[in-house]
DNA sequence: CCGATATTTAACTAAATGGTTAATTAACCA
DNA sequence: TGGTTAATTAACCATTTAGTTAAATATCGG
């Protein structure tokens, strides 16, 4: 995986165990072991303090000391970098009525002629 | 990694070159060794064919046929999903000047007095 | 201090990732 | 037909990932 900050909030969210910590944890802070109690059927302990190391990694997680606990924090503000990134492209996800749009890409592809778009 | 929808468009946006790739994409159709032009000095063509084999899994990219061409497109429509799965999280990114959240996370915390959250 | 609980670290393994070079397939065109 | 271009596939390799079990660390509480 490649390290730079955008990378590495998208590979944090490509899994389903990390999403549903995230999900637990925005209903509060929790520590480690509750958070881990509804993938214990699945998983370690130990796997679920790497997939909780690769949220934390990627800024989305943070955690505190209380006693032997490690109440563990939600910190959505890589979300907004990765939010931004998506933003550029709504209008390609977005019921494409934009007629200007349509228009435009139709002209684009009629002006390639017969040479495939490269040059003569 | 996992194979459920949303994990793949997470997955295939984890790379700076797919990212890359997209960025191109979203200017019009362009076929294979066109879209690997800028990429063939760190990479292999067999390579970016990866990376593009990826974001067609995700369903980001399809390709069709021109002669030996093989013109491809971008479909955001896979973002959309992505999107809206981050869209829950938004208050938690946004500058939390909201009054009323920042009061219910002081309560939650307040109440849990000195059994660390667990009954007794 | 001691035993229990919470969490992390170590050491290991199987499988996936991301790259390589060489070979193959497919279509064009002179 | 035969050479050229476009793209994919095959075979291979090093590194990372995602899990395991067992051991270590740290703090609480009686």
């Amino acid at each position: 995986m490649t390290n730079d900050q955008l990378s590495q909030t998208f590979h944090a969210l490509s899994d389903p165990t990390r999403r549903a910590m995230l999900a637990r944890l925005s209903q509060g802070e929790i520590n480690v072991s509750d958070l881990a109690k509804p993938f214990l059927k699945d998983m370690s302990l130990p796997a679920v303090t790497k997939h909780l190391k690769v949220l934390e990694n990627a800024g989305l997680v943070t955690k505190s000391k209380d006693a032997q606990y490690r109440p563990c924090k939600l910190n959505g503000s890589p979300l907004k970098d990765a939010n931004d990134w998506m933003e550029t492209y709504r209008q390609y996800w977005e019921d494409s009525l934009d007629r200007l749009g349509e228009y435009l890409k139709t002209v684009k592809k009629s002006t390639k002629g017969k040479n495939h778009g490269r040059k003569k």
